[in-house]
DNA sequence: ATTTGCGATGTAAACGTTTACATTATTCAA
DNA sequence: TTGAATAATGTAAACGTTTACATCGCAAAT
């Protein structure tokens, strides 16, 4: 062993890896931006265990901003990820015209985008086919004799809900439907939002016989305001929800769901970011991914 | 306004954090490490908030490392989370005796445990009354009239587990039943493992009358295996989860849980590390937050 | 007009690497 | 044994700050 490798062991010298992104020019200092707008839903988990993964295996180390829809936050998170010379970052953007990541982008950043795109600006993106999803979902119930479909979505600021709102207005004019847009609202994406609009919702003097919920967190609200109300499901009213989790056989009852796949998401935008930092000037991917219908015990046939 | 002053707001500069963290003593560069056993339970994302919170307030950047119980990766994420040169550390250490939190105390850079301790060192440390949480649990299960409890634990060489198992012994004592070794199994601490060994409690021949669970993924795991063979909850068994979730409440049925503050612990551990960068030597400090015993539908009175 | 005081600006070294090159040591063939 | 080739080591500058100090400019006081 050579003199020098021999030291190394001996001292344990690691190398600091501060000084080491100070002065590489060489894209090898191995660190990863990731900004995500909910870590308290189990879907953006998902997406987080995904991209660590992949890091982990590559030895990136990964710094993760959480910006709970909170556009200050979000843009605070991309000047400090920006000032601590990140490799690349993998960001779900706030809204579909995210002037804080196009900044990004046009400063040749690597940057990609996850779960959804940007408007105004070619960037690599990996998402799912959101309107396919909603339409199964919509379509399920149609097909099951429901005509009067909520549905609580996320702001339409968010790309995402947008196309889930198209995917939901498509399935009516497949079943041939009149779309009611009286029976869509739109606020957050959390919890509470969820309990709410729900609340509202079963007070409607012709009440739904089904509900469609935008995410993961809006139908666990959803699913609270059923409950508190003592309305059965699906006998009284069905539900269906955007996003699937491991623990949805043990809901109450055990849930319809439109599974996205999250780890899979993350894992393919974290080498997609990778082939990026490689490769600044290849073209631009887009990867949608598919959804998949799991149909449990939450939506039911009626008359 | 000064001509330097004016130009740094024209300019839009930004400090390059690298650089600032490379340089600087005064410890003023503003990166936390936070080091967590399994991002995908809900306690611990709750405590990520909560550090997140604190955190963004005081204008500090965090980098998480998810460990997921396997000692190389918690390993691997101290030696980076060092090698950035990070303020301060708060974690829950893999185990009671893990040498690499030691380590990183011993060398006087900051630490704060978090719901775990370290045994052979003294430590900032917040967690939870494990014991009084647990006996509060099993206490309430044999005032009903339950006696054959099993009790599906994590991995004992975690304290928490040691001091959620006392609590259990405890309960017992008091209540002059006979406390049975055979009933408390203890694997890893996830959803898989919750599943299973379940399944193994189910298929005994005196089958237990109630099931305490160690965790939030370990009580999701059981109710799967639960539901799975149709067993009715609460009336052929009853289950009691420690770890309390926001949508407990629409679970199947409504689970009775011992709830953790886990975002108050996140913050106050990072409110902990603050004052521990600011003041190394001041004595170590122990905070020990209640749980909350919160009776749902999940647990019943037996004959 | 000159001095004093203080805020604003300027300067150089240092943080721990990487980069690019120069130098020294070792190996192997002739 | 010599020389060439190659491996190992040495050197200096640079990355963008902070630190500590020196200098400058300007207002108020003399």
């Amino acid at each position: 062993m050579l003199k020098v490798q021999a030291s190394i062991a001996v001292l344990e010298y690691k190398p600091n890896r501060v000084a080491q992104r100070l002065r590489s020019t060489s894209k090898k200092t191995k660190l990863l931006g990731l900004v995500i707008p909910d870590i308290q839903n189990p879907f953006f988990v998902d997406v987080v265990r995904g991209v660590e993964d992949y890091a982990y295996q590559n030895n990136f180390a990964v710094m993760i901003g959480n910006f709970g829809q909170d556009e200050k936050k979000e843009k605070l998170y991309l000047d400090i990820l920006q000032s601590e010379n990140i490799d690349g970052l993998i960001v779900a953007p706030i809204h579909g015209k995210d002037k804080g990541v196009e900044n990004l982008v046009k400063k040749n950043i690597p940057v990609v985008c996850i779960d959804r795109g940007l408007t105004d600006i070619d960037v690599d993106v990996v998402k799912v086919d959101n309107e396919q999803g909603a339409f199964n979902a919509i379509d399920h119930l149609l097909s099951l004799g429901h005509k009067r479909i909520a549905f609580i979505s996320g702001n339409f600021k968010i790309p995402t809900y947008i196309e889930r709102l198209n995917g939901y207005k498509k399935a009516f004019v497949k079943h041939g439907v009149p779309y009611n847009e009286n029976l869509v609202f739109a606020r957050d994406t959390d919890y509470k939002s969820g309990f709410e609009i729900a609340n509202k919702i079963l007070e409607l003097d012709d009440r739904p016989t089904a509900i469609f919920s935008g995410n993961n967190l809006l139908t666990l609200g959803a699913l609270e305001a059923i409950h508190a109300k003592s309305i059965k499901i699906p006998e009284e009213i069905s539900i269906i929800g955007f996003d699937d989790m491991p623990w949805s056989i043990s809901l109450n009852p055990p849930l319809s769901a439109v599974r996205q796949p999250g780890f899979n998401m993350g894992r393919k935008a974290a080498e997609m970011l990778y082939d990026r930092i490689l490769n600044p000037n290849s073209k631009k991917e887009k990867v949608i991914l598919e959804t998949e219908l799991m149909i449990r015990k939450s939506t039911i046939r009626i008359e």
